[in-house]
DNA sequence: CTTTTGTTTCTTATAGACAAAAATCATTTG
DNA sequence: CAAATGATTTTTGTCTATAAGAAACAAAAG
């Protein structure tokens, strides 16, 4: 059977949606609201039901009042909102990291299953997915092999990155000066210089700061490959971030500096200026991928 | 219900292993069949006991013979002896081609399923891992999308395909004398210069030849990233060939002068002349490629 | 005649079942 | 006791079934 996180998300934001809306006024369109809360009609009408059903939406057909007078809404717990798939992917990567992560541990799908409590099924649709980030292989008709975040797995993964983050940043500072990258650009510029303002509480958000930045300067010049490398660059980072959290405030404080000096590079449109600063921030960033790496 | 493929390829593998047995002689044990066959004990014990039916195998235990006069050994037909997910790939393949290649295409698996005559795991199961070849999207809850065999498909392809064979190619120029690379490419070599002599006959066997080329190249560096980006252009051509037959001799032809070219600025060890003789074999390609890719 | 709701049909996501194949454990034989 | 066969257990590949969700069709209302 399917599990119902669309729907149950979709109640959440509705509840949100509908606390805008003084009491006595009248819901929105299915249409609206399938639009709104980007699913079809048909699990909109369900989230009516269920809004109904807690008193929150009165009447019906065309005439539906919203009714915020009642006793506190409700909420589905935020974990029942997120799709098999995701949880499978987070659970994945805490297994990897907390019991077997020695390079050629066998992955047993009917063990894991059973460890996460669903279908074999659900677990070979992952592994599938999960097999091009080059993590793990397979054997046919017998199981797979995860074979390690090893040191030549973070000098191939950088090998590429270097590649094809030096060839989007020489195409963003080719860019007109009309481009509305720019502004996207100065934008983040802004965002960096907040978090270094902040940087003792919220080092934290760095990890999604780097991979917006990253993704705009691949934006510049859009390749599907290229894009399709950066989903795993992002999964990797953020695996390895839960780590090694060795050393993260000072290691993303150094990480911002960088970026700002490679922004300044790009604003520049000096190539040169922009290909050193770039290095030297992968340069960096590859050493601390590295120290975590296994040995072997 | 798991399909006999594994069994059957086994099976007829026997065959042939046992057809260079002298009448009388003695089976080899089930642990060294299963080394030869490549399969499990398990499977070994079947295709003894398939082949004990069939006449072929007396005896029992420690004690089994070939009897290889009696009547002819009947082997299973090939298409029992492919297993079910090349078969879906190569089913997708012709699909695309034949009816629905128009960009945007909907793509549903229980019509493929249907179709090609089997469970919807099946297909699912396939579109997961064809994902990564980039001409697909999944739509989560509705299904997928054939982005189309468009003009920037390829440009983007041969964007990443330049980057990584040129530094491929300098890496394999880069080769100390006694690496054994250079055997292989110098074989390489001559199996051009044979199909060349009897190119209009042969002219289908350049594309396998191609794909061992630039495997060759590309195993000067070892990076699972750049090999795996290879099996998708091994796959889209395969797929193109099929497509256009146009000119297939005369492009073959063209393509392997342009090889032989590049293999000798190889031999010769000039970086310069290595990426010009690159970089035109690749322009050709691209050229190739584009020329049947469909329009928006 | 466009927009909205009501109803029906079709597709996808997930579970569950089971034969094929692999892996393990046990026994025999040279 | 090492290597082979015999028997048993476990896992993978594939099918079928079904609720959730999307899509299509139909009727009603402004």
């Amino acid at each position: 059977m399917k599990t119902d996180t669309v729907f149950k998300r979709a109640f959440n934001d509705a509840l949100d949606l509908v606390s805008r809306i003084p009491d006595g006024g009248a819901l929105p369109s299915e249409n609206t609201l399938g639009a709104r809360l980007k699913v079809s009609r048909t699990t909109v009408r369900k989230v009516i039901a269920a809004l109904e059903a807690q008193g929150i939406v009165d009447g019906d057909g065309r005439e539906r009042v919203v009714r915020t007078t009642g006793e506190a809404m409700q909420p589905f717990p935020h974990s029942e909102t997120i799709p098999m798939a995701a949880q499978v992917e987070e659970r994945f990567m805490e297994w990897l990291l907390r019991d077997n992560a020695r390079p050629g541990t066998a992955i047993n799908e009917l063990e894991l299953a059973r460890q996460f409590g669903i279908a074999t099924t659900g677990i070979r649709e992952f592994l599938n997915r999960f097999q091009r980030f080059g993590l793990i292989e397979k054997r046919p008709n017998s199981g797979w092999v995860f074979k390690g975040f090893t040191e030549s797995f973070a000098l191939e993964l950088f090998e590429i990155r270097e590649m094809f983050e030096l060839r989007s940043a020489r195409a963003l500072a080719a860019l007109p000066d009309d481009s509305p990258l720019w502004a996207q650009l100065e934008a983040l510029r802004r965002e960096h210089l907040q978090l270094l303002d902040d940087i003792e509480t919220r080092f934290h958000d760095f990890s999604d700061l780097d991979s917006r930045f990253h993704r705009l300067i691949s934006s510049a010049a859009p390749n599907r490959f290229i894009d399709s490398f950066y989903d795993i660059i992002t999964v990797i980072f953020h695996f390895h971030y839960q780590w090694n959290k060795q050393d993260e405030r000072q290691r993303n404080e150094v990480a911002i500096r960088e970026h700002l000096t490679y922004i300044d590079a790009l604003f520049g449109r000096n190539i040169a200026l922009v290909e050193l600063a770039c290095r030297a921030h992968l340069i960096s960033a590859k050493q601390t991928l590295l120290r975590s790496t296994s040995q072997q």
